[in-house]
DNA sequence: TCTATAAACTGAATACAGTCATAAATGAAG
DNA sequence: CTTCATTTATGACTGTATTCAGTTTATAGA
């Protein structure tokens, strides 16, 4: 029923490979334009936000034509979860790396959860509308995929809750990847309440916490 | 630093108060037209879906002008969530008026979930979009305000736990409402999956078993 | 080097959501 | 009935995301 796609969205080669068997100036400019491109998005974004900033500013700012723009993004808000995305993908990272292992899970999950909250409390207007595109992800291979950021926290947290059972010969059995799901779709649920402006950035802590202790089952 | 918002959207008067003083020609006009461009969205966001429906398309169907429709929804999608809010309410009560007390309170869950996936199942293209809207719920008193539906979901929910509990002495002592938010955590989580392609049916339904099953402390 | 093919780029043109100055309808007051 | 103020309706207009037919640039082969 739809008409068919007529303009080809360019392959996503970050990383072209295990090998690198030269990379070719055709690609070279590939990627120098998309690194301008997603900088000067980035910079527009957080200095005016997401609604007031024009694709035609984006384009005149990397130095583009306005058609250009979406060979590398299919849409405004790809180009808002492209921009993004590695700096979510780093501050879970940090998140996980920075977790004091003489805690307790509750708390590991905590300070986990409260790292990747205080990104985005850094511009709530930004989060509002990211959060709410990421509801949706895109599938393996799109441009704006965020499966590497999804199985960066979904391993990690499961990572966390294997740990903690070592200590504890009374936990649960049930597989830790699931229970790492169930974790953060309670994070989750919650941000997304937290960015609509729903809840204090205290409250949606406390019950978070409360929360995640349901789910672990250690009600503190 | 935004403008200051110009045009103003009408009073939502649905049921104006517990008795009703006479209604008037005025609001009546306005109800008959707020339900006949609810009817035509509805026809059409179903026939050709919604991104291939226009605004124009909309308030022609519903004999309006173009700038008349946006007194009663802020925008398009405004316009989806206030389409299906109501089908989706009725959906939930007829999925808490269905469940079995005599089943497990996981089999009972089960049902409830069961029964709103299949809803959203119709129409698996409406509802991607519909649940990424409802990801950040509007004000109260806004005009596709949905905290209604949300009310009966999680008040539904706690009330199957309470009456569970009272069959089972060594039950979670945490309060009904927040075991309640983590059960419908998973579920929406998943949701979004589903309608996002990621899943299919049996696959949702048998991880979101495990998940509340982890909730609520019962390994099956 | 020259040529052919494919990939990448471009900006004028298009389509559409949403606005706003103006007009019509309503109800209240006399 | 006749003002007059307030609410509601209207559609021409505006701004902007996205498209696409045509152009340029890179690469490979001869």
């Amino acid at each position: 029923m739809t008409g068919q796609r007529k303009v080809q969205i360019l392959e996503n080669t970050l990383t072209p490979g295990p090998d690198q068997p030269r990379p070719g100036r055709r690609e070279r400019n590939k990627q120098e334009k998309l690194a301008r491109i997603v900088g000067a998005a980035r910079q527009l974004f957080r200095e005016r936000g997401f609604a007031e900033t024009t694709t035609l500013q984006i384009a005149e700012a990397a130095d583009i034509g306005t058609g250009t723009l979406f060979l590398y993004a299919r849409s405004k808000e790809d180009l808002l979860v492209l921009v993004f995305r590695d700096e979510m993908l780093q501050t879970a990272r940090a998140a996980f790396a920075t977790v004091n292992s003489d805690e307790s899970l509750l708390d590991q999950l905590m300070h986990v959860f409260t790292t990747m909250l205080d990104y985005h409390e850094q511009d709530p207007g930004i989060a509002r509308i990211l959060l709410r595109e990421l509801a949706i992800p895109n599938a393996v291979g799109h441009p704006a995929d965020i499966s590497e950021l999804l199985n960066v926290i979904y391993s990690g947290l499961a990572d966390l809750v294997i740990a903690a059972r070592r200590a504890d010969p009374y936990s649960q059995p049930e597989p830790a990847l699931l229970v790492a799901e169930n974790l953060f779709a309670n994070y989750y649920l919650g941000l997304l309440g937290r960015v609509g402006g729903r809840s204090s950035r205290q409250q949606f802590l406390d019950r978070l916490r409360k929360l995640l202790a349901i789910t672990i089952g250690d009600a503190g």
